[in-house]
RNA sequence: GCAGGUGUAGUUUAAUGGUAGAACUAUAGCCUUCCAAGCUAUUAACGUGGGUUCGAUUCCCAUCACCUGCUCCA
């Protein structure tokens, strides 16, 4: 098969109503994307998928749903709202943008370092070392400016500064301001975790890549708590626990990475950060980060809110401040990387046949109901379809030929076609049909429930 | 943010300074008893806004969106 591209993954899902671009009748906004009737029920199973496995099925993690607009401290002391602006300068003569604190730091080797300066007296420093454009060797800079990662808004009818809240830039704030109530309330003792999912929003400065990287996103994060000292054990076993859910979902082996990071660019609040990458279309990109935040978060909640969020142990009467394990996902991306995944076109007798091989737990519709002749067995498939409904999302089709019908349910990804015949209206059974090997059995119709039922299980 | 490219039905595309032709798809009907069959009919497009012009989808400008590369990325 030749290479995916985006544009075809773009067309695709638009084709099929998986994903549309945002605002589309108005021209669009840039890298808004939504999910269409199909990408909508794709969202809601992989969401699924991941609270059956990361909360439902682990005994030590409770689920959560904590607010987007949350108090601005909370975002003051996570550190967002300083390390969300950087000052950033753009050279002029060749236009390579830098980090003004950057430059300053690589220029000197590190002896001098941009830390707490003002944008006036960083470009003062770059003007009195003398310090040149790395790229093109020029001394010829724009003024700084900042961009703000965080979205703002405003609460309250009037626009007043005073009332400024920021939109979430990740979901993990909520949890860790949560620790507290999650412990009392279900008397959770170390380790455990507490998972959620839902909107961030940042506002990036390069997104793209389809629905890869967006300003509005939904993230599913576990904050998992933890003895200090043993943090890096549960560093590894989320780490394969997370690879083996990817595996679990379908996903080739041959397409999946581990990349620890390396430790200049860990982030500050970070002992140590593993992603695990997807080779998307365009290359290698990250798919799931893996970080040991150590006691930095709950510590600086600890310092702004002036509450005491260290733990009692039962056992030695210790009180500490848990270390984190943070395996955090992005739905938008996982989805990006099913849809890149599945997309098959393989050669049937000569002619193209289009397949999207998801794991059934996270096909949208899991069984397409086909009369084989609309006039003598539309009613009977009605029926079917009616009963089946009740128990999995279900299609309906009985335009055109059968063979026809077979190609459009695997386009979707459908896994399984029932055909309803001679033999259901005389006998009550069905031919169901796979959609990965092709093979059609005859079933009868109290059993069908149970056999897709055995199938789509996760 | 920079550079380059693209923009005509849902998709792939044709032609043209006098507002567009097709294929596939879709929809309806006929036919059809298991893998994109056939026949008939139908819906459907010049990204947006300016300018030049008697007249612009076509030329010019701007803008928006997407793609590729760079840069950036909690």
């Amino acid at each position: 098969m030749e290479k995916l591209t985006m544009e075809e993954l773009v067309n695709y899902s638009k084709q099929y109503g998986y994903i549309y671009q945002g605002s589309e009748i108005y021209g669009g906004l840039a890298n808004a994307w939504d999910y269409g009737p199909l990408g909508s029920l794709l969202k809601q199973n992989v969401k699924k998928a991941w609270w059956q496995k990361f909360i439902q099925e682990c005994p030590y993690n409770y689920g959560l749903d904590s607010a987007i607009l949350m108090n601005p401290k909370v975002w003051v002391a996570s550190g967002h709202v300083a390390s969300f602006s950087d000052p950033l300068i753009d050279c002029k003569s060749c236009k390579a943008r830098h980090r003004a604190d950057k430059l300053i730091e690589d220029a000197t080797n590190g002896d001098v370092t941009g830390d707490g300066l003002s944008n006036e007296e960083l470009i003062e420093l770059i003007k009195e070392k003398n310090i040149v454009c790395p790229k093109c060797g020029k001394n010829d800079f724009t003024e700084i400016r900042k961009f703000n990662l965080l979205f703002e808004t405003y609460q309250g009818v009037t626009e007043d500064a005073k009332n400024k809240v920021y939109l979430r830039g990740e979901t993990a704030q909520g949890i860790f301001v949560n620790f507290k109530n999650v412990e009392r309330s279900m008397r959770a003792k170390l380790p455990f975790g507490i998972g959620q999912y839902g909107k961030s929003f940042r506002n990036e400065i390069t997104p793209g890549n389809f629905i890869f990287r967006t300003r509005e996103f939904e993230q599913m994060e576990l904050e998992f708590f933890c003895k200090p000292d043993t943090d890096l054990e549960w560093f590894s076993y989320w780490k394969s626990y997370c690879i083996d859910f990817l595996k679990l979902l379908g996903l080739k082996e041959e397409n999946l990475r581990y990349r620890d990071h390396a430790k200049e660019e860990l982030s500050f609040y970070s002992k140590a950060t593993t992603d695990i990458e997807y080779r998307f279309p365009f290359g290698w990109g990250e798919l799931w980060g893996i970080a040991d935040r150590t006691d930095y978060d709950l510590g600086v909640h600890m310092e702004h809110s002036s509450e005491d969020l260290r733990y009692l142990d039962p056992e030695t009467n210790e009180k500490y401040l848990p270390y984190v394990i943070e395996p955090s996902v992005g739905v938008d991306r996982l989805i990006l990387t099913i849809l890149c995944d599945a997309y098959t076109k393989e050669i049937v007798e000569n002619e193209e046949r289009l397949v999207l091989k998801i794991h059934p737990a996270l096909a949208p519709v899991k069984v397409t109901i086909l009369p084989l002749v609309k006039k003598f067995h539309s009613e009977k498939a009605n029926e079917v379809f009616q009963a089946l409904s009740k128990y999995f999302y279900c299609s309906y089709d009985e335009a055109g030929s059968i063979g026809k019908r077979y190609r459009r349910s695997d386009a979707i990804g459908t896994p399984f076609c029932i055909t309803i015949d001679d033999n259901t209206l005389n006998e009550n059974t069905i031919t169901i049909r796979d959609r990965d090997t092709m093979e059609q059995i005859t079933l009868s119709l109290d059993e069908v429930k149970d056999y897709i039922e055995s199938k789509i299980v996760l």
